[in-house]
Parts: C-alpha cells; sequence; structure tokens
DNA sequence: GATTTGTTCTACGATGTGTAGAAGAACTTG
DNA sequence: CAAGTTCTTCTACACATCGTAGAACAAATC
C-alpha cells in the first residue's frame, strides 16, 4: 500500500493540480507559498529533489530527463490514483459485497446519485 | 491513514475471523499454525502481546482487562474497518466524484451489480 | 511462600520519511 | 575552452513506525 508522507503527498498535490510538468525549483517556490493553508515551509531543493526520486521509484512520478531542468510530472492523475487506492483497500477484505455494503453507507446522497448513474440501467 | 504492518494484519485478522476475544497466548498459537498460507512464525508472546497493545492505541483493539488472561477483541469488523478506509481515501480527492467514476470502472461486474441492488431506487 | 503464568517496560534493528550538505555533471558566457 | 553558475546525484542524519523480544514486575496457583 503506498502510502506517502506529509511532504511527498504536497508534491504530488502540486503536480496534479498543475497541468504541465515542473521543476524541483518550481515546486520549491510553490511549496514555500504556503499552497494549501499552511505556512510556507522554505525548504532546500535538494529536499524537493530527494523527495521527488522517491516518488519517482515509487512510480507516482515521472521526469523528463533530457529537459535540462528536468521537469516532474505525476504519471496518473489524481482521481485515477485515489480510486486505484480504493479499490486495493477494497481487495483486502474478503468479504467485498459486504465492504461495499458499509461502504456506500458512508456516502452523500450526492454521491450515491452519482453512483447510480455510473452504474446506469442493465 | 491507520496503516498495518505485516504483524498487526496478520493479527487483527485473526481477530477479525475469530468470533470470541482471544489471549494472547492463543494468538501466538494460531500464528504459529500458518494463518494464512505462510511458513508458521515462533514468536515469543511479548511480541504478540506488543503488537496488541499498538493495535489498542491506534483504537482498533480493545481488551478485557478484568479477565485475568487478557482477552482481545477488534472493536469494528473487518468490513466496516475496511469501508472507513476507503472512505478516508476517498475524502483525500477534491472531486470525490470523478474518483467514484474511476472507481466504478474498477469493481468486477458482481460487485457492480451489488452496487445497484444497495443504491436501489431513487 | 514458592512456582507458574501473565503483563508491562525498555530496547534494538530495520525501514520509511523529512531534511539537506557535499560532490559531481552540465550548461552558459566571456 | 576556462570559469562560473546551475542542476543532479550521493550520502547522511534525525525521527517515527514496526517486528522482535528480554527483563522486571504482578498476579494467580499450589
Amino acid at each position: 500500500m503506498a502510502t506517502l508522507g506529509d511532504l511527498e503527498r504536497t508534491v504530488m498535490d502540486l503536480l496534479w493540480t498543475t497541468p504541465e510538468a515542473m521543476t524541483a525549483n518550481e515546486l520549491r517556490d510553490a511549496i514555500a507559498e504556503a499552497p494549501s493553508g499552511e505556512v510556507g515551509r522554505e525548504l532546500a531543493v535538494t529536499t524537493v529533489l530527494t523527495v521527488l526520486s522517491r516518488l519517482e521509484k515509487k512510480g507516482l512520478v515521472e521526469r523528463e530527463r533530457d529537459s535540462r531542468p528536468h521537469r516532474y510530472r505525476s504519471v496518473t492523475s489524481r482521481e485515477d490514483h485515489t480510486a486505484e487506492l480504493m479499490h486495493e483497500v477494497l481487495v483486502t477484505a474478503p468479504d467485498r459485497e459486504a465492504v461495499l455494503a458499509r461502504f456506500i453507507g458512508s456516502v452523500s446522497e450526492a454521491e450515491a446519485e452519482t453512483l447510480r448513474k455510473l452504474l446506469g440501467g442493465s
């Protein structure tokens, strides 16, 4: 279960919400500007690079190695990643149907409506 | 995100599949008998107790402190726990509906059918 | 009370993560 | 091309978590 640390998560959030691939420096600056309501952290670029390498090893990030300041982008969208994680969690239980039953009970009505539409007729 | 280690997971699996509360010794023995297809590990009882304490601190396990060999039981069922985890994952994304859309695509047809039933009419 | 059985405390090694300096590689510019 | 600047990789350390269990303490039993 690929679980992310705080900084790793912050970086992924930035990569997910930014359409273009980013350089380590751009990420460092973005983090410094208090991206998610927090007090901006002044990190060394090497710190960001280390995290990016680790994310790359985890298969969450890929980089353009040819362009000189390497540019990093997320391999999957946040939605895909999240859905995949949810599925990973689901299959840890033998009785998936029972899990789904409980899960349905925990989603909002709007979400339930979305699910109905997605599951469509048939 | 309460993520479990291997041994913690093994212990939880046993507690989840055993109706009665178990003692540390019973758990130790159960683990020794290769519970999930693996080579049974001969653990010290203290090892099991440490793990149980940690699981208790995480709120996954509670113990009967009065009965002398303390008996441990899971606080929630595996299904509830798993569904809760899934929900925790879901809410990490801003666009939950998009996540659900992807998620639906990843479940089997049988599971989709279950969901349709659960979501019922309206 | 001595022995057995059970629990808590403490600890150590391994791994993952936040953090970054030092060293090396590559690009820019005179 | 040499020197300076910029970027990347290597190495490292502190801290948390987890597997593992001995030592010490508590309780039940004989």
